[in-house]
DNA sequence: ATTGACCTTATAGTGAAGAAGAAGGTTTGT
DNA sequence: ACAAACCTTCTTCTTCACTATAAGGTCAAT
């Protein structure tokens, strides 16, 4: 019971058929049971690793950096758990700088809201890029992770 | 004095000169002043803007949707203040969602670090997909904004 | 004055992530 | 029983965001 077609799975998660082909050839997603005639048929654990696909690349990270978090567990004799935890850590300190950045990027914005209309500055000057300066830079940031 | 030729802001941005002239043809940039001989002259305020770019990329932001983030400015005639408010707002939705979506995956791998190395939790569980459970799914997110 | 490291434009090529289409098999409703 | 709405594989096309190459001009040092 409760088998879902392809199209009904995307129609959930929101993609397409040939996204989620493309996904499973791309070994995002398993290559799930077939029906007799041929089918697809997944389950409600697809839902959820393909719901966390789109919500991972919304967040910027490409489909390679999506199978690194979803391979992200104790396989027998191909990876320790110290291993796994490793990673995991050094995926935590990307999304930390995101966080960091993201909330720059929102209390910018908060003073573009809140202070440029009706406020005391003046209205030629509110753009992001003033609102972010003394936040904006290059510095610390390890594009290599 | 203080000017600087398109290779040392392709470095001191972590681009490439090929990048900052892509982003100029895409009016990402602006087209900056020339010396006499036609190299591009930038500005501080020009490091400022890529650096900009470059943060809102790794955000998962487009090209597009960074020039609509730059573009956040009252233009005499051509944009109210009120319009630009709206605009500030609507970004900010975007930018909310993101933040309680990234919060949720470090969580998530928090927990991986955490608990399944040395905790209580079974190693072969330990993935973050299992992490995510409950509050991973596709409810409540606008995807068009 | 010439070498090397810069810069110019223009055009072509690449990789990621799908989207579209062809040709055909299956399932469901009427 | 037959049409509509699914599904299958395979191949080609598109968009985005660069990246590389060609052919040449500029600048600073030796």
């Amino acid at each position: 019971m409760g088998y879902l077609r392809i199209g009904e799975l995307a129609h959930r998660t929101g993609t397409s058929t040939e996204t989620l082909r493309f996904y499973e050839s791309k070994d995002l997603i398993v290559a799930p049971r077939r029906s007799d005639a041929g089918y697809r048929l997944y389950t409600q654990a697809d839902v959820a690793r393909v719901d966390f696909i789109v919500k991972s690349k919304r967040l910027g990270f490409s489909l390679k950096e999506i199978e690194e978090l979803l391979s992200l567990r104790i396989e027998r004799e191909s990876k320790t758990c110290g291993e796994v935890k490793k990673l995991a850590q050094a995926k935590l300190v990307t999304i930390e700088n995101k966080l960091v950045e993201l909330t720059q990027m929102k209390s910018a914005l908060q003073k573009i809201t809140d202070a440029c209309c009706g406020g005391e500055t003046s209205a030629l000057e509110c753009t992001i890029l003033n609102s972010l300066d003394g936040v904006s830079g290059s510095e610390n940031y390890d594009s290599k992770l």
